[in-house]
DNA sequence: CTTATATTTCGATAATTCTCGAAATATGGA
DNA sequence: TCCATATTTCGAGAATTATCGAAATATAAG
């Protein structure tokens, strides 16, 4: 991950349809959905749409794989942690008190986030 | 934050110039930067950066303060903070062995990010 | 008040990008 | 083979954006 590839992956996302493409299929997870589910999904137009999907396909945040006649979309979740990394690179410099609370809510109650709580229960998910 | 300010965000971020500029204040701190300093120290234009400052700024991702006669920039964490949970909003689905190595890798070895090695004698800084 | 430093605003040009219609490619079924 | 479905590629026009020179604003110092 060097300065062009963040670019490219910030610009991926810096547009409206692309940033609801990829939302989506984060939320979908590893299952992921069909080109022409998504084209539905979000009211694009099928070959906007492609577009929109090779510029996130080639910036490494989602991937595709063929079942049958449809391409199936998912999010890259490697991909996405590299960008996110990239952004934060050598942010707390001595002062972990100043970007605790980032990481903490990036994923907000989520994956056992309660670093500092303790109540490991409460993430039952 | 909705997908317009997201959208503008990641729009700020997703160029060169603002990219670095952005790194630059996140490794700065709350100390952070005069104008001048990052121009020089990027090597870019002033008029230009004061326009990539601008529009950083827009986007709640850096804040300004005068002090004599520079005007000090410095990284918004909370505004940063906000963006990366809108990207990564309800991520994990029910399986949070996808999304917590996200997570963890944001701020590599940074601020007790070990969640689960359990090792916090490590992270002593 | 005048001069110097620091930053921003303005206006224009060059480059990039979004979107869409039309056509092309690929797969599956009759 | 022939047709229908699914997705991608191509080409063009409209809109957005980056960059720069010149001028303007703001603060500090003599």
């Amino acid at each position: 991950m060097d300065m062009n590839d963040a670019v490219k992956g910030l610009a991926a996302l810096a547009q409206e349809s692309r940033l609801g493409v990829f939302r989506l299929l984060v939320r979908c997870g590893a299952e992921g959905m069909a080109a022409g589910d998504i084209a539905r999904h979000l009211d694009i137009a099928a070959n906007t749409l492609s577009t929109h999907l090779g510029i996130l396909a080639n910036a490494g945040l989602v991937q595709s794989r063929r079942e049958g006649r449809s391409i199936i979309y998912s999010a890259d979740y490697d991909g996405t942690r590299r960008l996110l990394a990239f952004l934060m690179e050598d942010c707390c410099q001595g002062r972990p008190e100043v970007c605790a609370p980032i990481l903490e809510s990036v994923l907000p109650g989520c994956c056992g986030t309660e670093t500092h709580g303790g109540n490991d229960e409460a993430s039952a998910h």
